[in-house]
DNA sequence: CGCCAAGTGGACGGTATCGTCCGCTTACCC
DNA sequence: GGGTAAGCGGACGATACCGTCCACTTGGCG
C-alpha cells in the first residue's frame, strides 16, 4: 500500500542522509547517525529499511541504474573501443565520486536475489562489450570479462584517494588493454595516505 | 630489560596468532580473539602491545623488512627495468599473500614516528628506482613516484581476491608503465565475489 | 631451596551500537 | 471537523569490544 505523504518524504530524507553518511564515514556508519542526519528517529529508519543491506541497496539504486545505462550507451557506440572505454571510465568514476557505492555494489551483488536477473543481463552485456571490442581488433585477445571485475576491484583502492587517482589508474589500465600503442596520461596525483577510508 | 623465558615465548605466540587472525578476519579482529588463539589472557596481550597499532607493527615487521630488502635488490639489479618490475611484483605479492599486511602498511606508515627515518630512506630509494628506469629509457617519462602508491592501492583491491588476481593486475600495469610494446599475460582468474574480504 | 619480582589470566566497569517496544502524534478519508 | 490507522521518536535491554585492575603463579637468582 502507498506511503503517507510525510512518510514518503522521510523515506527520501533517509536515503539522502544515508548517501551523505556513507560518503563521509564509510558504509559501516552507525544507523543512528544516519537517522539523526535525516532528522528522524531510529525506529522510523528501521521500519522503512529493516536491514542494513536493504538501506544500502535502495540508497544506491540510482547509481546502479546509471551504471546499467552507461553499459547500454557503450554498446550503442558505433566505435566498439570507444564504447568499451567509456563504460570502464564511467563505472570507475562512479566508484570514485560516490563513496560507498562500491562497497554496496560488491557486498550485495552476489546474493541479493531480486537482482539476479538484472545481474545476468549486465553480465551478458559486458561479455558482448568485450567481444565486440576484440573483434574490432582494438582490445587484446587475452582480455577476459573477469578482468573487468579486476578493474573494479583495483579501482576500489584508488577511489579511496579521490577521482583523480582513479582516473589516472584507469588511463594506465586502458592503455594496457588496448591492442598496441600508448598515449599521454592525466596529470600525476599527490596521494594523501592519511585520508584514505578503509575501502 | 630482557624478558623472562616464558614471557618471550608468549610474545612469539601472540605475534603468530595475530598474523593468523588478521589473515582470517581482517585487521579489525577483536584483541580477545587474538589472545584466545595465542592461548594467553588479554592482559598479557595488552602488557606486551599496549595499542592495536603496536601489535600490528610488530606482527608485520618481518614482512616490512622483506619489502625493504626487495627494494635494495631491485636497486642492485644491473638491469634498471628488471629491478623496477621485481620491486613492484614482490611488494604486491606480499600484499596478496600476507592478508592484513597492506592494511597495516597503509594504516600506520603515515604517522608512526619511529619509522619516519626508515620511511624517508624507502622513499628516496623508490625515487631512485624510478629515475634509474626512466633514464634507461625503459620506464615512461610521465610515470611518477606517486604512481607506485597508486599501484599499491590498486593492488589492495585485487589482493583481496588472491595472489593470482594480483599477479594479473600487476602484469597489466607493468605493461602500461613500460615505454613501448606488450607481452603475454598470466592466465585469467575466475573472481569469486563472495569471498572478498573488506580490504 | 626459598624468595620475590616478573608474569599471568580472568573478571569487571565503561562505551558504542543494535534492533525492538510502546505510548504519543498526525495525515487523510468521510 | 472528527475518527482512526498509519506513522513517529526515544527509551531500553541485549550484545560486543575495550582496556584496566588485582589476586594468584612461577621463573630464576642467590
Amino acid at each position: 500500500m502507498a506511503l503517507r505523504a510525510d512518510a514518503r518524504e522521510n523515506r527520501e530524507r533517509i536515503l539522502t542522509a544515508a548517501r551523505e553518511a556513507y560518503a563521509l564515514h564509510g558504509i559501516d556508519v552507525p544507523m543512528a547517525t544516519i537517522a539523526r542526519r535525516a532528522g528522524v528517529g531510529v525506529a522510523t529508519l528501521y521500519r522503512r529499511f529493516p536491514t542494513r543491506t536493504a538501506l544500502v541497496t535502495e540508497a544506491f539504486a540510482e547509481q546502479l541504474a546509471h551504471c546499467v545505462a552507461a553499459l547500454d550507451d557503450g554498446l550503442a557506440d558505433p566505435d566498439p573501443w570507444r564504447g568499451f572505454c567509456s563504460v570502464v571510465e564511467q563505472v570507475c568514476l562512479m566508484q570514485a565520486s560516490e563513496r560507498g557505492f562500491t562497497q554496496a555494489f560488491l557486498t550485495q551483488f552476489p546474493d541479493h536475489a531480486g537482482y539476479a536477473e538484472e545481474r545476468a543481463r549486465a553480465e551478458e552485456g559486458l561479455a558482448r562489450l568485450v567481444r565486440r571490442a576484440q573483434e574490432a581488433g582494438r582490445l587484446r585477445r587475452d582480455f577476459t570479462v573477469d578482468d573487468l571485475t579486476l578493474v573494479i576491484l583495483a579501482n576500489c583502492g584508488a577511489a579511496g584517494v579521490g577521482p583523480d587517482a582513479s582516473r589516472r589508474l584507469v588511463a594506465y589500465l586502458l592503455q594496457s588493454f588496448r591492442a598496441p600503442a600508448t598515449a599521454p596520461l592525466p596529470p600525476s596525483v599527490r596521494l594523501e595516505l592519511d585520508r584514505i577510508v578503509a575501502p
